[in-house]
RNA sequence: GGGCGAUUAGCUCAGCUGGUUAGAGUGCACGGUUCACAUCCGUGAGGUCACUGGUUCGAAUCCAGUAUCGCCCACCA
């Protein structure tokens, strides 16, 4: 398309056919990479991106994100600043497994027939086949990021910055291993942190259990019990101990016996703790506190044993005696039907409850005592907590300072360990004497630190890190850190970090507590917060309903302009957003109005191109004014990160204003034969470089299409570019000055020909069909206003004659309109005059204004300028009442 | 059980620190083959700003409460 001829370019825009294209162009100049020394003065403007997962394909969350950060980017760049934007992937360790492990299921091998020498070959493997697929999607949607400094989180950068940062944790104490209750997906085989055991409320069931009491010889009495209620049978293995409330009158007599575990014959002590429900269930809990965070804390206070009787598959171990083998589902039934026969089920009832589930997988999560490795958060956590306080960090929108204030105060240490392959292995060595070495060497210590046995006698911890812990130092570990790099001295502390809301803590918060620690700054002043893309209705989008909008189509379709467009326009920072075709298709048609505005420029050239002369005429000045208002509030917006607003404001611009009035104006002077050449090319100018300047205010949003019609401007003259061939490189325009004359005076204008198209419609005048008109100035400012106006009045409102009558008012009968220029009627008389609406509306205003201004209270007491105000508006309503209806107000 | 957010036109959303008779896009109705664009142009209808109180000369806007929806956090087996 940039090859064809400026007059016969076509009538409709062809996103997809033309976007690849001016993205090569773009890739080619090197616009994406910083300049190699920063421009002289210039701010920094660095952005931190959420590194997607790398075996994901492109939704609309990554679109939302690419969307926003490319509009910052592309705004800073053209302001000149020193501006970065890293792109990369993250290793996303349990999806990538999950993902790999289908796979060669399908091969019929499976983690443990690999190994994890071959496992790990395998994944890089699939590695290679998928990395690449992310980042072509985000290049599709136009990701003006810098290619050339990509990133990946298992990279060997990475890798270091993962050893050295653990290290200093290590060193400072702020890391440790220790054995705790941590979340447990049998499944994935592996811990998860809290924040991937999501809550699902479920119906479950409830069962009460009786435990016979202990005579004195031990046995079971059997007609002595107390009955506890469980939702979980199968853990009863693990019991150490039934537990009462102290106050319980019911149960306060057993308080010091002993009850008899079924089927094991344990004796279990009958204990007091303020833990107890006394409404709850029985009133008596088995305590269980290997497999139950509540009962773990109640073993603590009171000295119970911990018993294991999970394995890692979920399955019932060896401490489940004739059970042992058996997966916790299949145990349950067989358990409840024993207890039955026994005569030990006293009951079992339907119960609500909230049951923790695997965020990757689903499977229900065990609690697993087990030994860990962990993130001390407490230190970490009370300066990122600092940092917002103060203000050094802003997170946009306001409210979820609160949010991660919440949860920075109520932190868990960090179980940091993963039992997976797939990621960095945690750099610590065990030593024959169970001693721990920590080390950021790539080849690990030389001897142990505590007892100096050599490296050939410890062994690797085979953990590896949870995935977050390698992206918690993505913005410094991205620029080289641990190093002192050009790079990370000239970029860091990055500037905006966007994301959205749902992996403020995941992520968000491990940056800051990271960064913080390491490298003694904040990573990024601004946290912006987007919210999440749902379908038409509020609904989550799901495969399963059918309501997906694909990015990647929606870009086939309309185009990546409409994509980015329809994604930022309607939309607040941290509130979810309904995304529709008929929003794609407004945006996809704004992309076209774009672009036939600017073939009609281009088509207006006169040919050939005369010498402008002459003072600027009312639609030149107008524009002007309008365009130097539209750039005012466009960077202004655009500092605040208020996209919606910025892009909102631009489409009224370059649509109503620039298409609708400015160029319609500026049609009827180019076209008439009595303009001379020299005001007809100074008309073109005007309408040429509104047209480049509004190419350049709409660049970071639609910047596929702007880019296209930037060529075509440099083609024609290169006077309108600034000899600047590529729009992405160009320079942000500096607001004029706004003229308030000249914006009144046209909008007064376009008040009168609306009234007057209006009365031709309520009248049913054929739209073609000439009316006769005449017009009462308002004053003697409005009559010369007029003389100018009526220029434009006539072919507007297809009036002709326009006869002007000073001091005249519309006779009755007569379909009339009033404005601030004066009172216009047309000149013939209807049954149903089409002034009703117009009549009504200024009687309607003059009698609330009557009514407040005739009120002692608000005279009184409203500020004088209120009061004024209002006074001259009944004043003006007034007359134009007056005007309209020949005084008969 | 805590906390946060939302509630404005059929739909999707603006409405900043209170001050014209509450706006836009889309949808709807009507009218348009004038040489940039029918992915367009023009005109119009359509809202007790969730509800109840309060503060104020004045409330969609501030305060309190209620309702409905959504989200986050949380150890009732």
């Amino acid at each position: 398309m940039t090859t064809t001829t400026r007059r016969d370019l076509p009538t409709r825009y062809d996103a997809a056919a033309v976007e690849p294209g001016i993205y090569d162009r773009w890739l080619e100049s090197g616009a994406f990479s910083p300049a190699a020394e920063p421009p002289r003065g210039a701010e920094r403007f660095v952005i931190t991106m959420p590194p997607p997962n790398v075996t994901g394909a492109l939704h609309n969350g990554h679109a939302v994100f690419v969307t926003l950060e490319d509009l910052l980017i592309r705004y800073h760049r053209m302001r000149g600043d020193d501006t970065l934007w890293v792109p990369g992937v993250d290793h996303a360790s349990i999806a990538a497994q999950f993902v790999l492990d289908k796979i060669i299921g399908e091969e019929g091998e499976t983690r443990a027939s690999l190994g994890r020498e071959r496992y790990l070959e395998r994944m890089w493997q699939f590695m290679d086949e998928t990395r690449g697929v992310i980042g072509h999607q985000m290049r599709r949607l136009g990701a003006s990021a810098d290619w050339s400094r990509e990133r990946f989180t298992m990279d060997a950068g990475s890798a270091r910055a993962v050893r050295v940062a653990f290290k200093r944790l290590w060193d400072a104490d702020l890391a440790y291993r220790g054995e705790a209750l941590v979340n447990w997906c049998p499944r994935c085989r592996t811990t998860i942190s809290d924040l991937e055991n999501v809550k699902h409320e479920e119906t479950g069931t409830l069962w009460d259990i009786r435990y016979h009491l202990a005579l004195a010889d031990g046995t079971p009495d059997p007609d002595a019990w107390i009955t506890v209620a469980t939702t979980r049978p199968e853990t009863i293995f693990g019991d150490t101990a039934v537990a009462v409330h102290p106050d319980d009158d019911r149960c306060r007599a057993l308080v010091g016996r002993e009850a008899i575990l079924p089927f094991l014959g344990r004796r279990l002590p009958i204990i007091v703790d303020e833990h107890v429900e006394r409404e709850f269930g029985t009133g008596a809990v088995k305590i269980t506190p290997a497999h139950d965070f509540d009962d773990y804390e109640v073993g603590r206070r009171h000295d119970l044993p911990l018993i294991n009787v999970l394995d890692e598959d979920g399955r019932l171990n060896d401490e489940a005696g004739e059970f042992a083998g058996m997966d916790r589902f299949e145990a349950r039934p067989v358990i409840i039907e024993r207890l039955t026969s026994m005569g030990d089920l006293e009951g079992e009832q339907p119960h609500q409850m909230v049951i923790g589930r695997c965020d990757r997988c689903g499977t229900a999560v065990e609690p697993r005592l087990s030994i860990q490795w962990f993130v001390r958060t407490g230190p970490l956590a009370e300066r990122a907590l600092a940092s917002v306080r103060e203000g050094r960090t802003t997170i946009i929108p306001g409210h979820f300072e609160k949010v991660y204030a919440h949860w920075m105060e109520n932190i868990h240490d960090w179980a940091v360990g993963r039992q997976l392959w797939w990621g960095h292995r945690i750099p610590a060595w065990h030593c024959p004497d169970g001693h721990i070495t920590v080390s950021d060497a790539e080849d690990g210590p030389d001897a142990c630190a505590t007892c100096g046995r050599p490296a050939a006698e410890l062994t690797q911890e085979t953990d590896i890190f949870d995935t977050w812990f390698s992206s918690g130092l993505w913005p410094f570990s991205t620029l080289g850190w641990p190093d002192d790099t050009p790079d990370y001295r000239r970029f860091y502390p990055t500037s905006v970090m966007e994301t959205g809301y749902d992996i403020l803590f995941f992520w968000v918060a491990r940056m800051m507590m990271l960064g913080l620690f390491l490298t003694d700054a904040e990573p990024f002043h601004t946290v912006f917060l987007h919210g999440i893309v749902r379908a038409e209705g509020g609904v989550k989008m799901g495969k399963t309903k059918g309501n997906v909008v694909d990015p990647l189509e929606v870009v086939e379709e309309f185009g990546a302009d409409a994509m980015r467009f329809a994604l930022v326009v309607g939309t607040s920072p941290g509130s979810d957003q309904r995304l529709t075709g008929a929003k794609i298709q407004g945006a996809r048609n704004f992309t076209n109005k774009l672009w036939n505005a600017a073939r009609f420029v281009i088509g207006a050239r006169p040919d050939p191109l005369a010498e402008p002369d002459g003072e600027p005429g009312l639609a030149e000045r107008w524009i002007g004014s309008r365009l130097a208002d539209a750039t005012e509030r466009a960077t202004r917006q655009l500092d605040a990160l208020d996209a919606s607003t910025y892009a909102s404001g631009l489409y009224d611009f370059a649509w109503s204003d620039n298409c609708d009035w400015f160029l319609e104006m500026a049609k009827l002077d180019l076209r008439d034969e009595d303009t001379s050449d020299a005001e007809r090319s100074r008309i073109w100018w005007s309408a040429a470089r509104t047209l480049a300047a509004t190419l350049r205010l709409l660049h970071p949003i639609v910047p596929f299409v702007t880019e296209e019609i930037w060529s075509q401007l440099h083609a024609l003259d290169p006077t309108l570019t600034d000899g600047e061939p590529l729009l992405i490189s160009a320079r942000w325009p500096t607001a004029g000055q706004a003229d308030a004359t000249v914006d009144a005076q046209v909008a007064d204008l376009i008040e009168l020909v609306r009234g007057v198209r209006n009365l031709r419609s309520a009248a049913g005048v054929p739209a073609g069909e000439w009316i006769p008109l005449a017009v009462a100035p308002a004053d003697g400012s409005a009559e010369r206003g007029l003389d100018t106006a009526l220029r434009f009045l006539e072919p507007m409102a297809r009036a002709r004659p326009i006869q002007l009558r000073p001091g005249e008012t519309a006779p009755a009968g007569a379909p009339a309109t009033v404005g601030g220029l004066g009172v216009a009627w047309m000149e013939r008389s209807e049954p149903q005059a089409a002034s009703g609406g117009r009549e009504a509306y200024l009687r309607q205003g003059i009698e609330r204004l009557e009514g407040l201004l005739g009120d002692a209270r608000f005279v009184e007491r409203a500020p004088a300028a209120v009061v004024q105000r209002e006074r001259e508006r009944l004043e003006e309503l007034r007359t134009q009442l007056a005007g309209l209806t020949g005084g008969g107000a």
